[in-house]
DNA sequence: CCGATACATGTCAATAGTGACATGTCGTGT
DNA sequence: ACACGACATGTCACTATTGACATGTATCGG
């Protein structure tokens, strides 16, 4: 299951009680790649403590229980990240609902794209703020979500946004003709 | 439910069996949008069938149902499409493993993004033959999927793939220093 | 005519994931 | 003192999804 590499991956940049992980995943990972609530991690994280990929370190208040990742758990994560997945799993609803824009009638998709335009150019224009702020960090390591993460999320916004004023272009073209 | 939707899209661009519904997700759909097997499409177009969104048009050979969009099908899409999602669901296990590079050693990342950059290259190649296949026909309709879908297709492909090189170039020049 | 292959639909048990509900703690402001 | 919000973890019923298994039919090449 995917969602243990990615709990992995997370302690593996810095251990983490399953409250955290809860936020981060609705920070950044859950709004590209991979979103799980805590009713899916706190049973994961336990799954995980027997079988021996993390393990408990400290213990905090109001009950707080810090994870990390031993060695085996790295080791599974390593493995997982260097096989190539022949088919890997993709379920986007975004990007399906702008598979079926063409179900519409052109005035109704223009609707959808401009909105879809528009929410882009705030996703770019907040993320060029993120990656600002870690511009000097290094890529790899502690820090390394700010880097590549946000430096991806900013293309892939900035993708979905021209292709809607692509779109837009091209049916107002036709609207016309 | 997101699959009954991206079914009602399928069908409304033109009618089909689940058969065909089915290699349409493992062409196009699932590739990019949306993943789902013959074992949830044919109980869900039963279910469809019940609650009166879609409907059975001709039966064919070997016991081919053709399913047809009724009008409280095209309603129902249209009403979900113009209907703002707040935060619409993202699993995708490939972005899940460009985020966690971060926890590989350098030399790992390294491995797997020149992987990803040659994948999505050989990606950009396949679409941009499929686009020029459909250059001429509208955006919407009959053929709509072959346009705004394979130009999304694209510019995705080509997000990630330059993402990839930018990624491999901080690496390397990191690695260096 | 026979065998392979693609066509075509289905069930069912097991697994994964969501939303509602439940419980308690610590710190801060009033 | 006390209320409130953030911290922190959990269960459970329900729904969705997958993978294994099952079944039968046209078609096409040899």
């Amino acid at each position: 299951m995917s969602l243990s590499h990615a709990l992995l991956g997370l302690l593996s940049v810095h251990p983490r009680s399953g409250y955290e992980l809860t936020k981060a995943f609705e920070r950044d990972l859950g709004r590209y790649a991979w979103q799980a609530g805590h009713t899916s991690i706190y049973p994961e994280l336990n799954r995980m403590a027997e079988a021996g990929l993390v393990e408990v370190t400290h213990e905090g208040a109001r009950g707080a229980r810090t994870y990390d990742v031993t060695p085996a758990g790295r080791e599974e994560l390593r493995t997982w990240l260097l096989t190539p997945p022949k088919q890997a799993k993709v379920r986007n609803e975004q990007v399906l609902r702008m598979f079926l824009l063409s179900a519409l009638e052109p005035a109704d998709a223009l609707v959808v794209l401009h909105r879809i335009a528009e929410a882009t150019d705030q996703g770019v224009t907040d993320l060029r703020k993120v990656r600002e702020e870690h511009a000097e960090a290094p890529v790899t390591g502690a820090d390394g979500f700010g880097q590549l993460a946000a430096e991806f999320g900013l293309r892939q916004y900035e993708a979905v946004r021209d292709w809607a004023r692509w779109a837009i272009e091209r049916l107002e073209r036709e609207q016309g003709a």
